[in-house]
DNA sequence: CTTTTGTACTAACATTTGTTAGCGTAAATT
DNA sequence: AATTTACGCTAACAAATGTTAGTACAAAAG
């Protein structure tokens, strides 16, 4: 069949991960083989193990790189010195860009985690779950200096979290609205439902 | 093992579907057995098919069920004489009660319909698109009326279904707010957030 | 009580799964 | 040019999967 082919200098490895988020996002984990792996990949399934471990690791290589890209942008945000709305109108711009121009994993991340195995499965939870408490922490700052409705910012961050991963559904559609065009009418609803 | 007990006046098949659908929202449609469903069940696999055609079927009566009250309820909804506002807020409202009440099923439904076979995929798809296009029409009328900030309805509804399905997330968080609270914030935050 | 129906069992099946072993060759390094 | 490394192939594996056939027996109906 011939090698892998790479292009940039991404490695062999990289275009596995790449095919397979697109192939997980597609089919869901456990219902995506290395056998549909390795056809649009362009090889034999054996041949995927010379560069990957096994198909578990591809998993939870595309669930941390988002992970870790969230947090690092979360750390960011902390440091600033905003407004507490702010810092939610940057954490989900982020979020939305994500989730626009790099749907796949993202998505993969989202909705496969569940798959991770140990000790990764349980990192990774406790990754999310940090990640949720900041963002709750920024939204209850703001309530008390009172930029911010009076609700329970654990219900606000889940509502924006699941807002964004419906993204999705913008994904699939036909007549799709532009992205940038997307990201204001998103920002538009959530923030305007959180301001006072 | 004795017979599958039964309740109230369900069927052995109503006791499977309901097993089934906590089965399929804590593993994921693929990756559940039938082995570990007759597990739950407290029988062997093979005396499953006694009761049920396929696995398959399974999934489209659970995704059926759900759809379908959704369906319904939405004839209930625009055939009311109320702001569009409030046909909004009484959508959102059974969702949110849904998604308290009836989880598991409502969660499978939500995620794992994409493995529905043929011909139901394609009515599963057709009735979803239906639904929120009428959910659509019923922002856009509200823009009109100007009761609702000018967005794009289609992002709206978008945004309102796939929080709701974040639910999901209060479902598994251990200090739980209390279902009503949690619907009070949903509503102030998502219909705060369309309101001109 | 007898018959019929419903339902559970065991055993087995054909597929599909992730993964490994061993081999050959093209590419990279010396 | 010679050697080593990287990487693709075929073949095979054990385990797990959904499902069917055939049998036995308890419950329901007569």
């Amino acid at each position: 069949m011939g090698r892998i082919k790479t292009e940039n200098n991404s490695s062999r490895k990289d275009v596995i991960i790449k095919k397979a988020a697109e192939l997980f996002k597609e089919k869901g984990f456990k219902a995506a083989s290395m056998r549909e792996l390795a056809e649009v990949v362009g090889v034999e399934a054996a041949s995927l193990y010379n560069h990957i471990r096994s198909k578990s690791e591809l998993l939870h290589l595309i669930c941390f790189n988002v992970a870790n890209r969230y947090t690092l942008m979360m750390d960011e945000v902390e440091a600033e010195k905003t407004t507490s709305l702010q810092k939610v109108e940057k954490l989900l711009r982020f979020l939305i860009g994500g989730m626009v121009h790099n749907f796949e994993e993202v998505y993969v991340c989202d909705r496969e985690w569940k798959y991770l195995t140990e000790p990764y499965l349980s990192n990774f939870q406790a990754q999310r779950r940090g990640y949720r408490k900041r963002f709750a922490a920024i939204i209850e700052d703001g309530i008390k200096k009172k930029e911010i409705k009076k609700i329970d910012s654990t219900t606000a961050v889940l509502i924006m979290l699941h807002a964004i991963s419906g993204i999705e559904s913008w994904h699939r559609s036909k007549q799709k609205i532009n992205g940038k065009e997307l990201e204001e009418n998103m920002i538009t609803i959530l923030v305007g439902g959180l301001r006072k």
